[in-house]
DNA sequence: GTTACCCTTATGTATAGACTTTATATATGA
DNA sequence: TCATATATAAAGTCTATACATAAGGGTAAC
């Protein structure tokens, strides 16, 4: 076959291998939110046609993005984008409401404060934005037995993710919603020990001046800095667990 | 090729597919130290004869943990045991010294405590020892630019890892030369903010009840556990910084 | 001696085809 | 009606083969 071997070359001197590109085009469509959680993503055979490849060629691809997490594949189902992503098994500490059911306290939330407001100029740095944009800030409370648990300080750039902009907080907190809804493309997240300030000290109940923790996250996708997070924790009651293998 | 039809077939039916477990026994002399950091394993070619099959099976494992970060490939060298296990490029904070000189001050260390003693009652729970077992206790201090900069406290189980007790720890520090040498299977994570206890207020420099950032970290092989560290950093200096991407 | 060219080696990519496994859908017979 | 075949669909595994690529060595021409 020798017009199949030169079309191969010409193909593999794209420098790029082509499991490669499906591999990224999948991922983009996911990240980007065009292919949401749930959705069905064409059939292997499907998909090679329209590559004009081999169904292996795009099975390694595939079969990577499953390892990874980002798909679900089913026998005579297909493949489905996977649900939430969740950050990774290692450090998943999004889920603030299963942190506080798996140690068998009820779960509780309230949402404090929900308004519009300009940048600051510390903000539009953090966020790239730009410096007469305006944002949405969120604060709420979250409770474990009714005993304040987690402060969480959030703002949002409406411009990354619009659809946030009608989604009213009182069921769902910002947090397990974004969890839920909002694609990202990379997340930051900075642990830091703290001495709990005035409002800190306030909203949890804890002396002033006692110790935090404080993890701030910010995540991203192609839109731009999604949202930054704050969420302190009162004291060394709280601890982060992270576990490793050597291939995970 | 009826034959190799039905040899395929009862191959497939011991239930667990034959890349996987070339995967996992390569993992296994990675992880248990028999072919160490640096080791040239096998050419896929030989190893496919090896198994009896063919090299793109082989590969379809070697590639999956090239991926991962357990191997390194190159064509005409071959594939090699990639130097020590770091901890996931996500959370990489065994190497204090590269922590230190990133942030442009000079790294020192120097060894507070080494000894033999038995364990206490915690610490045979921690790490899974009888009651009346030895362990050695390691304690030093990292400094930026001769500022205390890092508190190690740590404990060694000598039936884990006995080439561990030949080593000096004069000048590496037991966190480098343990990330180093000792391969290992899972490690566990601990942080939390705690308020600086005598010894570490002193030791580290700053006021007693100050704010310091704690990361505990037991690591295992198959041997069973074989260190827990306990690393203090004074206040809301440091941060701990992790990335995340949906694939990685 | 250096350049140019070819050979070798081991991994990298891709293909076409065969068979397996899991699960649904549909038809069949008691 | 219900259980049981049977067909079908899609992913999973594996093979044999082919060519590409990277890196090194060797050799002959200049």
């Amino acid at each position: 076959m020798t017009t199949n071997a030169s079309k191969r070359q010409s193909k593999a001197s794209g420098r790029v291998s082509l499991h490669d590109t499906i591999l990224k085009d999948v991922q983009q469509k996911i990240v980007s939110g065009e292919w949401p959680p749930g959705h069905r993503i064409p059939f292997e055979t499907d998909m090679a046609k329209l590559y004009g490849c081999s169904r292996m060629t795009v099975n390694k691809a595939l079969t990577q993005l499953s390892l990874a997490g980002l798909l679900d594949r089913n026998k005579k189902w297909g493949t489905f984008v996977r649900a939430p992503h969740t950050i990774s098994a290692a450090l998943e500490i999004t889920n603030i409401r299963k942190e506080v059911e798996d140690s068998g306290k009820d779960y509780s939330y309230e949402l404090l404060l929900d308004r519009h407001r300009q940048v600051r100029k510390r903000e539009a740095q953090l966020l790239d934005l730009e410096e007469d944009a305006t944002i949405r800030q969120l604060r709420c409370l979250h409770y474990s037995d009714s005993q304040p648990f987690c402060f969480e300080d959030r703002i949002v750039n409406p411009l990354a993710a619009p659809e946030i902009e009608h989604v009213k907080f009182d069921a769902d907190s910002p947090s397990a919603w974004m969890a839920a809804n909002v694609p990202w493309n990379s997340a930051e997240h900075q642990i830091v020990a703290t001495a709990a300030d005035d409002r800190i000290s306030k909203t949890l109940e804890i002396p002033a001046g006692s110790v935090c923790l404080v993890i701030e996250r910010k995540t991203q996708n192609d839109k731009g800095y999604v949202t930054w997070a704050r969420l302190a924790y009162p004291g060394d009651k709280h601890r982060l667990i992270a576990n490793f293998t050597p291939t995970s």
